[in-house]
DNA sequence: GAAGATTGACTTCTCAATCTTT
DNA sequence: AAAGATTGAGAAGTCAATCTTC
């Protein structure tokens, strides 16, 4: 069996997928227990306070934090909820358009953030750099850029509208 | 607060992780969307029975199975007891130490599995073969498996026991 | 006491359906 | 009808606690 599953050029991708799967559940879990532990947060809280704070104004359409996330409509709703119940973000309306809800990051929130953002960059720089020279650390940023959904990240021409 | 937040080395390990946690997220949707429609599997059921397939006799103990799918205890008792209930994997006892319990692959788990593959493990190939060429798969390839956990699932010298 | 396995309570997300506004 | 947001139901996994066997 092991030689008919592993054939040619299959072989790589499924190694390449397969590696991905484990390290990112590894690097998450750990993450997101110092996280936890040390700010109350969780990866995708922070996640969505950092694309708050880089946005203009600090606030941004649900639809479009959902994009951004990687998340689901509804996973937002929920996972904003639970921001809106710390007061670290607020609910904002849309004037010219009724359907549209904004996410409005409050001054808590931005504080939380910026207490946050040190020791939890400093955990992500860690595992980074302690496996990666930097040349290989941009290689594989590069290479990662490439995968579905991971350049959404990047795309700050998004604008409010 | 964007130029105190992305400052030197921090910058580039960012925005690695922010696309693996995107790129995964993406990908997993979609081939677990694919696998499940197609072969009634989750992504984390195909693994076990690839696991299991691959090892010798067809059984691997839970906590071995824990390991190399990167999951905790509970959790490949939760993947087994839905794997048992659709009859692809069976309890197995051992002899000589009452506290293991096998997980043992069934004849219709690996024709399960081998019907699965072909499509699935085409999936996979089709996303990455897309996205990069042989070189640059072989040097994602190598460079994800420095992440923590990911070198676990190669280490096939792991015996039984 | 430690190791292997399981269970209960919980978190975080998804999909399908729904509601409102455009 | 389509877009934005929310809700109910459920999938998949975690941790902490427990049970049995070593």
């Amino acid at each position: 069996l092991r030689g008919q599953l592993l054939i040619g050029q299959q072989h790589s991708a499924l190694e390449a997928w397969v590696r991905l799967l484990r390290g990112h559940a590894s690097l998450r879990r750990s993450l997101s227990a110092q996280l936890q532990e040390e700010h109350g947060l969780g990866i995708s809280e922070y996640e969505a306070l950092l694309l708050l704070a880089r946005a203009d104004g600090g606030l941004m359409r649900r639809v479009d934090l959902a994009e951004g996330l990687g998340l689901s409509p509804s996973g937002v709703t929920r996972l904003l909820d639970g921001l809106e119940a710390g007061g670290l973000v607020e609910k904002g309306t849309c004037e010219s358009d009724l359907r549209v809800t904004y996410a409005v990051l409050t001054d808590t929130g931005r504080q939380r953030l910026e207490r946050s953002s040190s020791s939890h960059l400093a955990a992500i720089a860690s595992v980074f750099e302690e496996r990666y020279a930097p040349d290989e650390l941009a290689t594989l940023a590069e290479l990662l850029a490439r995968l579905p959904g991971a350049a959404a990240a990047d795309a700050d021409e998004c604008g409010v509208s």
